[in-house]
DNA sequence: TGCAGCGATACCGTGGGGGTATCGGTGAGC
DNA sequence: GCTCACCGATACCCCCACGGTATCGCTGCA
């Protein structure tokens, strides 16, 4: 299998819709159609239930759905990696953290520090993604690690070493009735009044249908809880950055969160090793 | 990047030589050229330093090796689980346990056993390889599972259950000197007086060169032990299959072998994690 | 100095991937 | 129940890129 038939199909499999993976190519509908009915062939397999009015995955198309998108991060971070590793002949070394706006700033701040303060360290750069993209980030080879959130994120191929962990709280408008329980459940959160979940963007930006307000970052979100608008379940800290406007309650049934630093289980590479080592000392 | 790119790379990175990369790979040598060519500029890398008389890997070039390969094997996996996905619509399902000859046997077959006892146990076919080539089995998907060795196996990427663990012995004829000591050191091993360490064959099945006799099963093995010619560091069970003629020295400097079930991180199969389980209350 | 070995280049033919035009089937709307 | 709009498949064409053969140019060795 090529990769080229691998992102077609991966294209058809997230649209459901030929034309709109075709659009989504740069490419015409009929050798999209042609491509993924030679790959069907080749692989003997019946990928797509296709009538003309919809298309399903069958459960063999699941599979290749999940395989090939691992694939094409492996090959995407084959192609980054290589280029990284010619600059690194030229220019200077450098790392990339991958995290996201807001998730434990200020260690990962102390973290920069310490490792900057190593003998022989990196420029650090910050990959700043939307929550959730900084796993994928380490499996394509646009970062070198990043910080993460089990059981959030996807750690799963990915070596790890946890940072903190800690319980998570629900941040609510200060006053709300809720505020004066010694704690909630998650079966609660469902039925706070007026305080629908909020809704953030997929991966194209757009919203799902929802009573919650639609969010686009933190600050807005904090916002929107002060002005008694939405809840939002997080990590402890998190009410740290929250003015006393937002109160914070203990979510009692709720996993512990570990905030953990990742980075690609076959790494080689000297400077990420000597950072997590930074990481682990801390 | 295509995985025709990266399957030629592979080849001349591995033969470090355009003639017999292009015979390996089935092709003419100039298209092969070429097609590196192309790649090198696409990437705007150099990947190889070539003179008319010998090809070597520039340091970009060694991370793509590495990177490529397991791109490719994650492609190969996607392939194969497709197909195997297909056929478990029609046949009943089954597992692939990759696993090498006289590895933990007893606890191997206890596992099976165990596991066929259970309600809803599927059919587990036993993949016998030559050591090492479990790992690879797994990411490629030719297994589902494999018992591996740490830290000898690569275990990176892939979920890890310990089974057992084990101090390792040196397995030398009855009667040899070093019998009667307390244990050895590593540093001992190569002064072990006439018996040279045995050479495995490599990849193509040829044999480097080297005082040790040339071996291909660990019968033969044990008998050129038996026979007083080579030596044998291994797990402390491997004694049990020794007859009186060999004997097991403590090896006291060497890391615990740890026998492990792995499995691919992101498996999502219901079977797997029923293996697993059963495995893990062995 | 000649030769053998090896990678690069030149040149050619063909298969396959991509394009446009169109068909055939199906569900929605009146 | 007819029509129409929508969508995937098919037909047909073109062209590029991949693979082949022939040959060059360099280099180390006898």
């Amino acid at each position: 299998m090529e990769t080229r038939e691998l992102r077609y199909f991966v294209a058809v499999a997230e649209e459901l819709h030929f034309g709109r993976a075709a659009e989504r190519l740069g490419i015409a509908q009929p050798p999209l159609s042609r491509a993924i009915g030679q790959l069907e062939r080749r692989l003997g397999v019946r990928l797509l239930e296709r009538s003309s009015r919809s298309v399903s995955l069958t459960a063999p198309g699941q599979v290749l759905l999940d395989e090939a998108r691992t694939a094409l991060d492996a090959v995407a971070a084959a192609e980054r990696r290589t280029r990284r590793a010619a600059e690194a002949v030229e220019a200077a070394p450098r790392l990339v953290l991958a995290t996201k706006a807001g998730a434990a700033n200020e260690l990962v701040a102390k973290l920069l520090d310490r490792y900057a303060a190593e003998p022989g360290a990196v420029v650090v750069e910050v990959l700043l993604g939307a929550p959730g993209d900084q796993s994928r980030a380490v499996r394509d080879g646009r970062a070198d690690l990043a910080i993460l959130h089990a059981p959030y994120d996807d750690t799963s191929g990915l070596d790890v070493e946890v940072l903190v962990r800690e319980p998570q709280v629900v941040l609510l408008p200060a006053g709300h009735p809720a505020t004066g329980t010694a704690g909630l459940r998650g079966a609660d959160l469902a039925s706070l009044e007026g305080l629908p979940a909020p809704r953030w963007p997929d991966d194209a930006g757009r919203y799902a249908d929802g009573p919650g307000p639609a969010v686009r970052d933190t600050a807005q979100l904090l916002q929107l809880i002060e002005l008694g608008r939405t809840h939002l379940t997080a990590p402890a800290s998190a009410a740290d950055h929250a003015g006393s406007a937002v109160a914070a309650v203990p979510l009692l049934d709720a996993p512990e969160v570990e905030t953990v630093l990742a980075w690609p289980a076959h790494s080689r590479s000297h400077d990420v090793a000597r950072f997590v080592e930074v990481a682990t000392a801390l």
